[in-house]
DNA sequence: TATGAATGAGGCTTCATTCAT
DNA sequence: AATGAATGAAGCCTCATTCAT
């Protein structure tokens, strides 16, 4: 019965449980996977207690954290795949993957650590995720951009590589760009000669 | 090599050291840094104490399985720039890299965990490892093999991704070809037109 | 009953007061002391700052359980002793404790763990007990049916006793009977003879 | 081949273990389960380490008291059954059992929270337990001093019921010795007329 | 007054490091 | 020099209680 705004009650809470998200995110960047929670708390200005409520486990946050990225680039590769032409949009795709896994290397590794829960948990999503880089990657090969013997895993890879190519160089955008410049290169189909 | 008398009582404490390192990098990489000492040295047939007495920290010891790794890729990747010429012997230092690398790629964590020290005790090597990087890619570059204009710290970068896209593939040896074909076209030189 | 007015806001809370009451004497003998004030207060259908509203402590809660559980045996023991004669209104009270307390031995736990404060609280209910106990002992006493040595606190003992003994034995109706007819074969007054 | 002496190395880990299991038992007895694993080890003058060191969690030490604790009894019980006549030997060991059980009611508290898992632990020792009650048990009513139809399940509940008797008594000698008399007296055999 | 989110002390347990043997 | 028991700081998580809505 009481549309259009939010209850009161949980205002506080919806902003504690995003604020925690935005925090975690943050801080596990900055500082690794090693921050306590404790720390993370206190970063979001709440108690230890309210983390728990929220995220049963340390390892649900971190999950959760990792999903709601998934989502975002999710979205805005869907609208890419949607708005540009195929090659096009695989290549802004690519950049925009790695551009917004910058400084987050080390939630791959949540992969390897905390294994399959994260993967469980991440179940649906993956799904989503494997469909678009398939679209983008088959649309991109059907144009003739890229080379035809490359699949998912591989794209995946390559995603994964250059982000830590980025990650081990620093803050430098021009070395960037000559990064990207030679996996977009290596990407393209071999030249028939040779 | 050994230049006198060997001194017995060292004798034992030598194969120990050597054994731990052997150990431990075999252990830090299968089952990541977080393997406590406890498990390192019971793998090792040794208490804690002897771990302790030959590598004063965790890290420490962390540090000498990298330096020694690195120490024989020096060794080798000199060697292949001595034998080869110069284009062969850069993308077959690259392979080099990245195979010597692989199952290791936490190692490079330790880089961001452990941070600055590890870095520090690395130091001589460092330059060591950049003397012959840069010899190997200035070579290939002299020889029209590779863009020119990458330097030292992009073809780190390089490396490093790769290693990660490997480790993102699991162990699949014709999907880690695609991914060399991939970089190795890329690190060509962009053709004249376009 | 209800002297005037009724007032409208107290009737809802006296509703939940009673249904923590029964909730809690429920949850508490179930699933023991350690149920945390939110399952009890979940299952009481309230939120937990209600619960903390009626009883200003968790142990607050546990004593008004007890209290209310001994106002009943107490009301329902001077029933007996008033219509039985002594000897049958001593056995058969001494019954009914026992099966009052039927799974709820983990209370008696209450007084080691709360100590002295629960005590203290059931103060003057004591009394009451104690006088009634007193009262169906020296009565059946007389009537020559307990043993004479027998005061108070050993009858309180007894109870308590046979109570865990019934514990230990789980559900079963025929073994729960042996073991009255050992109590109560031990309470009468030991053969003259011997 | 290091025959007779205790090996050196061993011999203050054997104490802290001892330590340990004496100052835990005496502790849970006095103040209930609730102590926590730092007070334990303060008490035993060890650090918290040493303690799970020796007892991988906090119930896995209140197992090994409780079966130290029974190992005891069933050796002494057994001792007894061989030394006395059946009815003596039977009589003597109920009170034993209760007198060694004086304090440790909670104990049987243990059994019902950490349920199986304790008595996996106690498994095989439970067997003897039982093996040994029933000897004394069969053997008084072949001798005709207990009530033929009871059986060991009942015989286990009235030393858990009797001990209890005796917890909420308090240590009064005198008292004591009347609830074993009424014990006794009804455990014997009922007497033929009525 | 009811709600349930927030709090934070405190519990159990782990593990790098030290030290007695 | 080697051993492994001991140490204790620190981490994750729980839960009685408080407080804003």
């Amino acid at each position: 019965m009481n549309e259009g705004r939010t209850r009161p009650l949980r205002a506080d809470a919806a902003r504690n449980r995003a604020r925690l998200l935005d925090v975690a995110a943050e801080v596990f960047t900055e500082r690794g996977l090693g921050v306590t929670t404790e720390e993370i708390a206190r970063a979001a200005g709440v108690g230890v207690g309210t983390l728990f409520r929220h995220f049963p486990t340390k390892e649900a946050l971190l999950q959760a954290v990792l999903v709601r990225r998934m989502e975002r680039l999710v979205a805005d590769g869907t609208e890419l795949a949607e708005r540009e032409q195929p090659a096009e949009a695989f290549f802004a795709a690519f950049r925009l993957v790695v551009d917004r896994s910058a400084g987050k290397e080390e939630f791959a590794r949540a992969l390897a650590s905390a294994g399959i829960d994260v993967h469980a948990g991440l179940g649906e999503l993956s799904g989503a995720v494997r469909e678009l880089l398939e679209r983008l990657l088959t649309g991109a090969q059907r144009a003739g951009a890229v080379r035809p013997e490359l699949g998912v895993p591989e794209l995946i890879a390559l995603l994964v590589g250059t982000n830590a190519s980025m990650e081990q160089l620093g803050p430098d955008p021009a070395a960037h760009e000559r990064i990207f410049q030679v996996v977009f290169a290596g990407l393209r189909p071999a030249p028939a000669d040779r």
